[in-house]
Order: C-alpha cells, then sequence, then structure tokens
DNA sequence: TTCTCTACTGTGAACGCTCACATACGCAGG
DNA sequence: CCTGCGTATGTGAGCGTTCACAGTAGAGAA
C-alpha cells in the first residue's frame, strides 16, 4: 500500500482557520462542533458562518486519533459469497444499512471474508478497533468470527436469529416462525391439506423457525404431519426445483407447498410447470422474503415479507445503541402474508 | 453522531510498545512497517518479532493524519438505487472491487447517492479527502458529481465510458460495440434477417454503442436498417417486455431480438411466450451481460459476457496509479458470446 | 591517521483535533 | 465585602504515527 500525495489538491482548511475567520479559539469551534454546549449564542453563529466562509470539514482522523473511536462501522458478510448473487435481500439490506447509517453520517465499510485468509485479516482489523461497530451478516450456524469478535468486546449486532446457545448478542431477525405460521394458515384456508414444505438448511435459523412455525400450525389445524412432505433445500433456485421433484416423487397427491424463500420457490415453479401441474389451481405455492422475484415470476407469488427496510434500521439502531453503552438486545420484528397469484 | 467509548476493550499496542519489545526505537519500526529500506536484517526480525507478540496492528488515523491520505477509497453509486436491486452486474462488481481493494489492504467505503442531499453530503466527504480515490458507477449522462469531483482533483474512475466530451477521466469498459457486433453476427449466422433490437437508454454509453454495433454489422452484412425494428428499454424488466410487444406489433415478421441487456432480455423472454412466439424456434433472442439470471431463464439465453472480474480488477487499479500520480487512463476490455439455448 | 561515504538508528517535531484545566465574567447569597 | 456558582472562553497537552534531520559506526580511500 504505497500512495503517493496527489498533486493538485489543495490543503483543507482546520479548525483554526475557522477559529481566525470567526474570531475565538479552536476550543469554542470544537464545542460548537459537538454539539454547541457552552456556547454563546454569537459565538454559536460566527463559528457557523466561518465554517460555511472556509468550507470546513472536520478531520475525521485526528478527531479519531484523540477520541479513541472511528465513527465508522463495518458491514461484515461472512457467507460463501455466491449469496451476494443470488440473494436479492442481501442488496435491500446493505443499502438499509448504509442509508440509516448516512443519516448518522458514518461511513459504511464493506468487507467481505470469504476464505479463511481473508476472515484473518478483516478480524486483526475490526479488533483493531478500525470500526466501532460490526453489522454481521451470517446465518450459518458456528460461525468463529462472531464469537471472535464478541470475545474481543467489539459491538456487534447480527442479521437473523444466531444459533449458537443464547449467548450474549444482539440481533435483528423477522419473526420467521410467525410467517411461516401465517402462511401454512393461509393454505389451510385454501382448503388445502396435503400441504409439503421447502425449508432451508436446517442450521440456519430461518430454516429451523420456519420448519417449526409449519409443523405447528398443521398439528393445531389437526392435519399429521407427512415426513414425505418435508424436504430441505438450500435457499437456491436450483435447490427448490430439486426438493418440488423429490416432493412430488413422494406425495403426488400434494396440492400445496410452502416454500422457505422466493427464489427457491422459483425453482418449484419451474418443476412443477414441468410435471405438468398447474398453479395455483392443482398445486397452491407460498415463498418467503418478497423478493423482487416474486413479482416476476408467473404466476406471481404469494409470499411472506419480511421487513427488510426495517431491519437494516433497527440493526443500525440497536448498533448504535450499543456503542453507546447499552446491553445488547434481540429485536423480532413482525412479517406481512402478501397476497398475489400463487396461492 | 454520539458515542461514548465502548468499556471492555483494552488499549491497542501502540508503535511504542513494539519498539520498546524490539528494544529499538519508533523510527526503526516504523521503516520496517513501510518497506523495511534501510533497516538491519537483526532489526527487522526483532521488529517483527515483537509486532507478532504484542498482537501489533498500525493505527490508520494517526497515519492517515500525518500522510495527509486516508488509505481508504470510496465506491460511488449514484444512479437512483432501484439499480442496485434489479442489476446482479452491480453485486459483481461491488465485489469485485471490495477484494481487489483487500489485497491492497485498502478498505471501500460504500456512499449511494440516491437523493440530491445525499449527493451534497458525499461531495463534501470526498472532496474534504477522507478517501484518496473513488470507483464511480454512474451511466446516465451528464452526471454531475464524476465533474465536481473531477474539479476537486479527486482521483476518480468511472465504471463504463462516460458520455460528456471526451473529457479527462478515467474509465473501465467492456467493449460494448464489439459485443453486439459479435452477437447481431451471430443471429446472422444463423440465417435471421428481421433482427430487431431493445437497447438500453440512449444517454448512457452502453446503449448508444451496442445500437451502434448492431446498425454496423446489419448495414456491413447488406441488411437494410428498418427503424420499426429498433424500440429502447431502461434495461428493467419491465422494459423488455413493453419493447418486445412493441417489436412485435410494429415488425410481426420479427425472427430475432438482440436484447441489450440480460434482464430486459427476460422480460422479451415472457412476452413472446405470451404472444404464442417459440424461442428459438420463432424467433432467436441474444442477450446482454451474462447474468445469473441468463442461465436461469428458459430457454438460457444466448448472451454476451461481460468480464465483470477484471472490470473491478482494472478499476481498481487503474484509480490505485493515478492516486500513484499517474495521468487518466481508459481500459476497454473484450466480450465472450457465450451460446445457450435461446439462440 | 583522517576524511568521506554508506548503511543504519534515534529523536524532535508536526499532523488536526479533543479534552481537561485554568480563567474570566457576571450575579446570587451570606 | 467576599464567596460561590453557572456560563462562557482560551490554552496546553497529547492521541500514534511519519518525516526530516542528526547522529553513529564501520569500511575504504587519501
Amino acid at each position: 500500500m504505497t500512495m503517493s500525495n496527489t498533486a493538485g489538491r489543495r490543503k483543507p482548511p482546520t479548525i483554526h482557520d475557522v477559529a481566525r475567520v470567526a474570531g475565538v479559539s479552536r476550543g469554542t469551534v470544537s464545542r460548537v462542533l459537538n454539539g454547541g454546549h457552552y456556547v454563546s449564542p454569537a459565538a454559536q453563529e460566527a463559528v457557523n458562518a466561518a465554517i460555511r466562509k472556509t468550507g470546513y470539514v472536520v478531520n475525521r482522523h485526528a478527531r479519531s486519533l484523540i477520541t479513541g473511536r472511528s465513527d465508522s462501522i463495518g458491514f461484515l458478510l461472512t457467507e460463501p459469497q455466491e449469496k451476494l448473487f443470488e440473494d436479492p435481500n442481501f442488496n435491500v439490506l446493505l443499502r438499509g444499512c448504509t442509508q440509516a447509517l448516512a443519516a448518522h453520517d458514518i461511513p459504511l465499510l464493506l468487507m467481505l471474508a470469504g476464505t479463511e485468509d481473508e476472515r484473518r485479516r478483516i478480524t486483526r482489523y475490526i479488533t483493531a478497533g478500525h470500526v466501532d461497530g460490526v453489522l454481521l451478516v451470517s446465518s450459518h450456524s458456528g460461525d468463529p468470527v462472531a464469537e471472535e469478535l464478541r470475545e474481543a468486546g467489539v459491538p456487534l449486532v447480527q442479521c437473523g436469529k444466531p444459533m449458537g446457545l443464547g449467548s450474549k448478542v444482539s440481533y435483528v431477525a423477522a419473526d420467521d416462525r410467525d410467517g411461516a405460521r401465517d402462511m401454512v394458515r393461509h393454505l389451510l384456508s385454501l382448503g388445502r391439506r396435503r400441504i409439503g414444505v421447502v425449508t432451508g438448511p436446517l442450521d440456519t435459523p430461518g430454516g429451523v423457525e420456519r420448519l417449526a412455525g409449519y409443523k405447528e400450525v398443521l398439528t393445531d389445524g389437526g392435519v399429521e404431519i407427512d415426513e414425505r412432505l418435508v424436504v430441505t433445500g438450500d435457499y437456491s433456485r436450483a435447490s427448490g426445483a430439486a426438493g418440488a421433484e423429490r416432493l412430488l416423487e413422494r406425495a403426488p397427491d400434494m396440492d400445496a407447498v410452502f416454500v422457505a424463500s422466493d427464489l427457491m420457490a422459483q425453482g418449484v415453479l419451474s418443476a412443477l410447470r414441468r410435471a405438468g401441474r398447474r398453479v395455483p389451481e392443482d398445486v397452491s405455492v407460498g415463498g418467503f422474503d418478497d423478493s423482487p422475484a416474486a413479482t416476476e415470476s408467473a404466476p406471481a407469488l404469494t409470499t411472506i415479507r419480511q421487513p427488510w427496510d426495517r431491519i437494516s434500521s433497527e440493526m443500525v439502531r440497536v448498533l448504535l445503541a450499543q456503542i453507546g453503552g447499552d446491553d445488547p438486545a434481540a429485536v423480532i420484528l413482525p412479517t406481512v402474508l402478501v397476497r398475489r397469484d400463487s396461492a
């Protein structure tokens, strides 16, 4: 990393310049910059005018050097990174977090830890205090990064419920179980009784919880659980198609499928079409996520909307609170059933 | 932005600690950290051992304060941000840039400038010198951000050829025109003669260039340009469907379509299906991008692959070179025709 | 020897900011 | 009158680096 100084950019004004122009001291300028307590209205105004006039922008490095915080936070993805391309939710989340942080004037550092090497590098970077906190996307269980960061005392908020022991780590998640309940209840209300399910990976809380909601509602509704109607996918489109094929093979009388993600549901739709089943006439299909893909499929997917915009803003809120000294917190947000054509 | 210091994180070791442990001075440690010139092998080794022992990580803020560079770069998206969700290429690009930078130990700051407010805030942030350079994604013409940053002397690399006057701004782009040529040549080789085109927005270089390639090959091949076979889309799936409908209406004898993006091509495929045309029997369809969507559609899309991984790494290379003092550079990378089922 | 040159090492200053402290100015109460 | 207190302001120190400069030591040349 060798970068020489760039020619043609002139030195930006410092707090000193502002103080001189405003006719006050550095201290007063600094106080105005940091909330304006103990500053007379006259000085306040003079400083603000001087800031406008000089075009002053605070030098965050100098500030960080003394405050010990970086005023920046990391967005860390430890999933294998193909997920980045397959899952549209990731985009919504990343955008939401970036904007929520921007509102606090905090830059977001994007960190991708696909390989072991990257993981080590990033862990060092974070624990060295170069970010004040971390927004973590990592649904798989046993992720050592989360544990390592937690032990190092780095403020941390996970997206989605962590699997491990209820270790004291903050997280924000949609109510997976309740969303699944809503969908399966909806399928029941349509008169369906042979309801299949394509779950997510069962080492992810989303996979487990959505399956649990499915079983709960069926049991409560007096429908017996048939394990032939339960298959596991990995949230990919292909695994959805494969899952549907397996379901049709094991339970040809299936009249509905609850699919734990929209992407998988797209695969399910293709497989059903190939098998000659009409959706929703022969088989109702319910997805999960309300991703953009949901409206693009034919027929449009009935699905469970996860409130991604709220998830991202809550993640940021919880993280900043934790950085401010609050205890870790768990936030679970309600989902919404979105009725379209597939069920 | 108020963040109190977090409890429970202890002070990281400084260059002083390393020097003490290694039995040398700060200066020597600093020299080892910055390339190790004029350091004896013995001192070198002692310092490295001390670094390992103490777990020292350089404090980038202190370094930046004196060097005047931030050793971080910004990834700036000025497109309306729905593009972020619709366009899978964006993901590939973002990931590629992050990783290419990671190899240089440079963090990437994600900046989204959707609104006017955000634009101003981000421009201030950048011109204040808080990043050493900017990777810019902004295909629309007349983007004032690019101009503003250029005037401020901020090293800048655009993704895609900028529209404006050949102003001296670096960019990295795929060879749009040549890619279009390849595809249309391919369609001609299949015996198609009534070849329609759904272009991108004509205020983007991609839109213009791909259309130019299309016209070039037809003219060279002795096929007369029929303006009824030319419609303009906006890279969205919906605009592809609408475009195909308009084409069919104006030229029912169309036997092929070159679509300027895979996403639009998906819309075209749906529209053709709805109109009862078989692909590729009745109408051949050629896309552009080779996005993940290309293999997911039915039939799988014949398309032009843009070398996104190389685009991102070249963007980073060019930007770092420019930060190092090099002149702005333009890089144009070759595309590849990927034959699948749709043509 | 003495002088120069090269390779290496240590030291003080400075980067731009915040924080703790000192100070100054009313204005109340004793 | 002095004391005390709350508000408002200025000042010095120091955050952890790098950089320029001043050395030091040893080798080779005069």
